[in-house]
DNA sequence: AAAATGAGGTGACAAATGTCATCTTCTTTG
DNA sequence: CAAAGAAGATGACATTTGTCACCTCATTTT
């Protein structure tokens, strides 16, 4: 038997997943949670086999959850399940050396099948991810990724220079460099290519 | 035997929810779709007896789906399931006159009930929607958003009057009552706002 | 030890942004 | 009809943002 846990912020598709997971015969899902910090926590008490983990969760993401259960080596296999093709997020998650990375936009009987897949040792992969997509390096360090998200929540140069200890100049010399190197005309749109690339 | 329709754009929830209702002993799933055109097509054809309909899919959305098919009087009632609460869209479904309105945030387990209540005559709403959520307005006008749509993808002033026939000053002042209307400090940080309550 | 590298900083400047008071035209409405 | 509103525009002004060349002070490399 199978040892299932899912971790999806949108109840009715975690509940969907969980009731049609259970009714697999060599399957069993043993725990849910909405959010990250809940998910770490449960899956470190319960070891379940294999965890579904979507990305986007309140609290801590997915692939933060996954990264900090490597680094205590928890025996739980993980799969992510995201709505996002991202190749920042995608990156990262083989980085971190996930088991799985499916698409939301597949066909449940496929998961069934990958769960089974992993367990045998192997790695699933969505294919528009390993071919279609053209792999693009995150161009930003990771001061430069700081900067920008809080950019691009709309704090001003003033705001991100007292909440990360720079001064001004040097947040707009970042700043400047983030724009030129995402090719962008300003903070804004330079927020909005890093978010939809993944990148931050 | 209830009949059923589900458009739904996320492929796997769409066949989580299928499967899972045609467990169900008294309905039947006879169609699906993952878009507007198409699930309209296939509802006048088939005239299942309840709808579940997403709003945002790829073309035509939900809404204009359900309006379509009030117009043309067809005997499918609707229920309308997405993840917004946002006031517009239930504001709307409403005047519509859609049997239902439910959020992808509630439990598999009401869905079926929703159904055969709806099949009873009744019509379910979200409790979130006509309870708990203070109704906000979108304090923006048409004009307005349209403009802080454009400002939220990086677009500069001069874009924005290229694109919208304004002089610069008339958006610079529009830019700055919308700052003002939404309390923010600028521009960035209002489209935040704005796209986070649903008004753009 | 000398040179290169990287994180951070300055100062100067041009351009973009935000704020306000005021003005012109239409369109509504009492 | 006169008054009151919209929608749009102007001009002036203070800030903020983006760019660039150049500086400082550690750490690494060679």
């Amino acid at each position: 038997m199978i040892r299932l846990f899912i971790a999806e912020d949108q109840r009715m598709l975690l509940g969907a997943l969980g009731s049609l997971l259970d009714l697999e015969a060599d399957m069993k899902v043993i725990g849910q949670a909405m959010n990250g910090e809940e998910a770490l926590r449960s899956i470190l008490e319960q070891e379940p086999e294999v965890c579904l983990m979507d990305i986007e969760m309140p609290g801590m993401n997915g692939l933060e959850v996954a990264e900090e259960l490597v680094r205590r080596s928890a025996p739980s296999k993980v799969i992510i399940l995201t709505t996002f093709a991202r190749p920042g997020y995608f990156e990262r998650a083989v980085k971190i050396g996930v088991h799985g990375y499916l698409l939301k936009d597949g066909e449940i009987d496929e998961l069934a099948d990958a769960i089974r897949k992993v367990i045998a040792g192997k790695r699933v992969f969505s294919p528009e991810l390993t071919f279609n997509v053209i792999r693009e390096e995150n161009p930003l360090s990771a001061k430069e990724q700081e900067i920008l998200r809080l950019a691009a929540l709309g704090k001003t140069t003033k705001e991100i220079t007292s909440e990360l200890y720079l001064s001004s100049g040097t947040v707009r010399n970042y700043i400047s460099e983030i724009i030129h190197k995402l090719n962008a005309k300003n903070r804004t749109e330079a927020a909005g290519i890093a978010k939809q690339k993944g990148w931050i």
